[in-house]
RNA sequence: GGCCCUAUCGUCUAACGGUUAGGACAUCGCCUUUUCAAGGCGGUAAUCAGAGUUCGAUUCUCUGUAGGGUCACCA
């Protein structure tokens, strides 16, 4: 056996199975161990769990990949990037687990499974109807044939006693002997078990801090009586709590309605807040910032703040710290990623600039933009609306009072000229008029629909300005009309 | 059923055994405003229950209750 590193480094792994895509779920756990190697200068491993083939999903590799890609989770030894313990996918490393397994089968601690899986269904029924959890290792027999790779692979439990570890999350945790058993090591595929290849990857990985989600909890202990076996030291267990569904409080799935994460991607979420709204879903650093870059969050992240409680996932609070995280970026890049979900015919040198802080308030994520287009919200900055007529009179305002205050409007801005046509100058202008009225509404609100057509939409004085002197004159010429 | 774990506003969470139990999202109200959005100010809202330890318990212990995980030739 290869003698382990001795260094300080810390070495993280995510160790995903290609199973379909990735969910939040999985992410943030590999963003916990990510978070955590960046943290101390260590090591972030991606390794590929494909020990079932019969439920891997064509394209997963990629699509995780890809997934973790657009996260800016980069890993340091992995698929794609190599590293000095390649290769990283599980059914290219079929010899290693092998190589283990002879060593245990040496030991006597390994044996070949006698028994059909009829039988063992069998056994399982029994301690099913007992209302007993099943234990393989009740039914061990003594007379096992040699192990020919034909049959599953067991391990043999030693001393049954209670086993106790550390949690770097939980702290002090422990299971009764009920916990230990003599699972199988190696498939009758010939495929090692996760149980068996993560603990011998781990080894020979030099992991040293496991992150994964708290379904392991109860296999921990037969973990554990592997690496006694092997005579190893086992790695820090850093077990994170699950990420529960909206509308209740059970574990986020597939099933359940969990997306794709390249789903958040296509609605237009940026990946840092994501990154920030899911490090913070079962971890907080104490303070009351909640807003952190992904330098800030690699700075404060704290495997033991993580909680020990499933946490609730909120759409809403997503779509705000989304929010919170383009009003971060840098204009240029605002830009970049409203161009990207605005029509070609719409990207306009002159017009996008000025829209662009208007559409940024009114969104939470790029993808809002196209309900913005499919609205309508946007047309006019671009083209006079259609209006019925009458939606153009304020509350109860003579249609001839209208067509008055109007014609002092566009007065009013005639006198401006056109370099000094800006949102100030034309409030300053229109404002003038407006509260000489019995009410403001009276002159702004028919020149906000002249302007837009729309019930709801930006400020007068912004859409003249945008549109430009003209085109608002045009357009208040025509209302009158 | 066995084993393991968890429990603070609706939600995410903060609080060396001593706080008017804090913040954020959501919600409600007000201000700003012709409308929408954004912004500002403010309100409603929580320690699962019961014992025990203690001068004092959200915090420690026990019991109960509720919820979750697990008991595969899946990971």
């Amino acid at each position: 056996m290869e003698e382990k590193a001795i260094n300080n480094e810390v070495v993280t792994r995510f160790a995903p199975s290609p199973t379909g895509f990735m969910h939040v779920g999985s992410v943030r756990t590999a963003l916990y161990a990510w978070l955590f190697a960046r943290k101390n200068k260590g090591t972030f491993i991606l390794r590929i769990e494909d020990t079932d083939k019969e439920r891997e999903v064509e394209g997963s590799i990629e699509h995780i990949q890809k997934s973790l890609k657009w996260f800016g989770l980069d890993w340091d030894e992995g698929p794609g990037v190599g590293g000095p313990h390649a290769p990283y996918i599980q059914s290219e490393r079929l010899d290693l687990y092998k190589k283990y397994a002879e060593i245990l089968i040496k030991k006597g601690l390994a044996y070949a499974d006698p028994y059909t899986e009829e039988e063992i269904e069998k056994f399982r029924k029994e301690a099913e109807a007992d209302k007993k959890p099943f234990l393989y290792r009740e039914y061990r027999r003594e007379d096992a044939p040699a192990w020919d790779g034909t049959r599953p692979l067991r391990f043999k439990v030693g001393e049954l006693k209670r086993t106790a570890w550390n949690d770097i999350v939980w702290g002090e945790l422990s299971a009764g002997p009920e916990a230990l058993d003599d699972f199988i090591l190696i498939k009758s595929d010939g495929y090692p078990t996760y149980n068996f290849a993560h603990v011998v990857d781990d080894i020979e990985m030099n992991v040293t801090h496991v992150v994964r989600g708290q379904e392991f909890i109860s296999s921990t202990p037969k973990f554990l009586s592997l690496y006694e076996a092997f005579d190893i030291k086992p790695p820090f267990f850093v077990t994170t709590p699950p990420i529960l569904g909206a509308d209740g409080n059970k574990k986020l799935s597939k099933r359940d309605g969990a997306k794709d994460i390249l789903e958040y991607e296509i609605e237009g979420y940026l990946p840092d807040a994501m990154l920030n709204y899911l490090a913070f879903l079962g971890f907080n650093p104490g303070g009351e910032k909640e807003i952190f870059t992904r330098e800030e969050l690699i700075d404060v992240f704290d495997l033991s703040k993580i909680q020990h409680k499933g946490a609730q996932w909120s759409d809403e609070k997503l779509n705000w710290m989304n929010k919170e995280h383009i009003k971060l970026l840098p204009s240029d890049e605002v830009k970049k990623y409203v161009l990207q979900y605005l029509p070609k015919e719409m990207q306009d040198d002159v017009i996008v600039p000025k829209i662009i802080p208007l559409i940024v308030e009114r969104i939470s994520k790029w993808g809002d933009i196209k309900e913005m287009l499919t609205k309508g919200e946007l047309d006019f900055f671009y083209k006079a609306p259609e209006y019925e007529k009458n939606k153009l009179i304020f509350k109860n305002t003579l249609p001839e009072k209208t067509t008055e205050n109007l014609s002092q409007a566009i007065e009013a801005l005639k006198e401006l000229k056109e370099d000094n046509f800006t949102v100030d100058n034309i409030k300053v202008a229109l404002m003038k008029i407006a509260d000489g009225l019995e009410s403001r509404g009276e002159l702004l609100h028919p020149i906000r629909f002249a302007l837009s057509g729309l019930d709801k939409s930006p400020d007068p004085f912004t859409i003249a300005y945008i549109v430009g002197k003209n085109e608002t004159l045009s357009r208040l010429q025509k209302a009158i009309e």
